[in-house]
DNA sequence: TCTGGGGTCCTAGGACCC
DNA sequence: TCTGGGGTCCTAGGACCC
């Protein structure tokens, strides 16, 4: 199953502000380079559409009510929409705030009879209408990811649509290629130039043409969806790669001292984010829009993940620095990649006092047990400080710092060596 | 004053290692 | 005395999604 929720932002806004019921409502960016997020579809009657530049939208519709969105209330609403589907299934993929994938088959349903199917779906989008105060849901089911996606579009909004299995080829063939998850304006641009454009086409082409035409991962999996064929499962629980921070600016920025200014603000509310949920990461971003939209990125790895805002600013003020910005600055961004679900403790500080007292008579040499966690602080007398990198079967890697982005040399000890045993292990969330 | 912000995934080339 | 074949990691950019 996946569930949509009809012009969600908006809907949040008119059920929490009665004035706007029945009226356009645009919800986005609102200052001068805004764009729209949600569009009412009361204001979707007067071609406003989400992605639009927020002028535009304007000038489509003048008298529409026109928000900066506010986020905390769509999260606490789509938290509790996501309540709803978790009482249906275990296997819930939120894909954002408004919309997510419902594994049936790990439900309490037994076999895809359309008269169940449909009954439970219904009493989703009760339970959805319920629990948000009026918020009405578009459902799709179907025998896959694709095509119950696919069906969730199909009668937006308030609707519900379930493909039977074996007719799902009959829905797809007509429709045009950018019906597929992936096939956007370049691709479908791509294909329509190779005589391409409906997923019938598609399908009459053979998967060496569409790996020549899209490469590799792409035509592979343009293949198989031509096909309706789709196993991907429905993952509950998919962990986080990246966390960044961007901003446009009004005008466009020239001072070089402001932007170092701002980038350091965005690096510390990065760092904010990390540490809220735990994360570090070694691979820090800086992304740079100039004047004319031509699009920079200039990363750096630091050889041990850090959440700290400082660091992270210091790191993409110096990528900053290394960028020709003559003609202006419209957007600045800081992003960390690479990361980790563990934090580098500082086994250094004043709560982990040298040992001496409270030794542990009955368990008195333990070096098996001892856990070795990757991006632990160790020192070694020739090579210095380092950190450990891999640990496992009794061996510990370590990579010794040279400096903070090139790596230094790699040793493995064993995990009883003695120029490891001053340091403590540190306990983490991980296994 | 055309063109957001938060993400994911893929590709291609070069460095580096064995 | 003319040069391998994996493999991984890093960087930059681009397509795409909501």
């Amino acid at each position: 199953m996946h569930l949509d929720l009809d012009a969600f932002f908006a809907s949040v806004e008119q059920r929490d502000k009665p004035s706007l019921r029945g009226k356009p409502v645009v919800v986005g960016g609102v200052g001068g380079r805004g764009v729209v997020s949600t569009a009412s579809y009361e204001a979707r009657r007067y071609g406003v559409r989400s992605a639009m530049s927020t002028r535009e939208a304007r000038a489509r519709c003048p008298h529409a009510a026109f928000l900066n969105p506010r986020f905390h209330a769509y999260r606490e609403t789509s938290q509790r929409v996501m309540e709803v589907l978790r009482d249906v299934s275990p296997l819930v993929e939120p894909l954002s705030l408004d919309e997510a994938f419902v594994d049936l088959a790990a439900s309490g349903l037994t076999s895809y009879d359309d008269a169940a199917v449909r009954g439970l779906a219904e009493e989703v989008r009760a339970r959805v209408v319920d629990v948000t105060g009026g918020l009405t849901a578009s459902v799709g089911i179907g025998t896959s990811k694709f095509i119950a996606k696919v069906a969730s579009d199909l009668d937006k909004p308030d609707g519900l649509v379930v493909v039977g299995a074996g007719t799902e080829l009959d829905l797809l063939r007509p429709m045009h290629v950018t019906v597929i998850p992936g096939v956007g304006p370049a691709t479908a641009e791509r294909l329509r130039r190779a005589g391409i454009t409906t997923v019938a086409d598609l399908e009459n082409v053979s998967e060496d043409e569409l790996l020549r035409i899209l490469g590799r991962a792409h035509g592979h999996g343009l293949f198989l969806l031509a096909r309706a064929q789709d196993d991907r499962p429905v993952e509950p629980e998919r962990e986080t790669k990246s966390v960044s921070v961007e901003g446009t600016y009004d005008t466009d920025l020239t001072d070089r001292r402001l932007m170092e200014g701002l980038v350091s603000r965005q690096a510390t509310h990065v760092s904010e984010r990390l540490r809220t949920n735990g994360l570090s990461g070694r691979t820090v971003t800086l992304k740079v829009r100039l004047h004319d939209f031509t699009t920079l990125s200039r990363s750096t790895t630091l050889n041990a993940p850090t959440d700290s805002g400082p660091t992270i600013a210091r790191l993409a003020r110096g990528l900053l620095g290394e960028l020709d910005l003559t003609g202006g600055v419209r957007l600045l961004g800081v992003g960390v990649s690479g990361l980790a679900d563990w934090i580098q403790d500082d086994l250094f500080g004043e709560q982990h006092p040298a040992e001496d007292d409270d030794p542990v008579e009955e368990l008195p040499d333990l070096p098996d047990l001892r856990i070795w966690v990757p991006g632990m602080d160790v020192v070694h007398e020739e090579l210095g400080r380092g950190w450990v990198w891999g640990a496992g079967r009794g061996i510990v890697t370590v990579r010794f710092e040279t400096s903070e982005t090139k790596p230094g040399p790699v040793r493995s000890l064993p995990a009883d060596d003695p120029a490891l045993a001053p340091w403590r292990p540190v306990t983490t969330g991980g296994p």
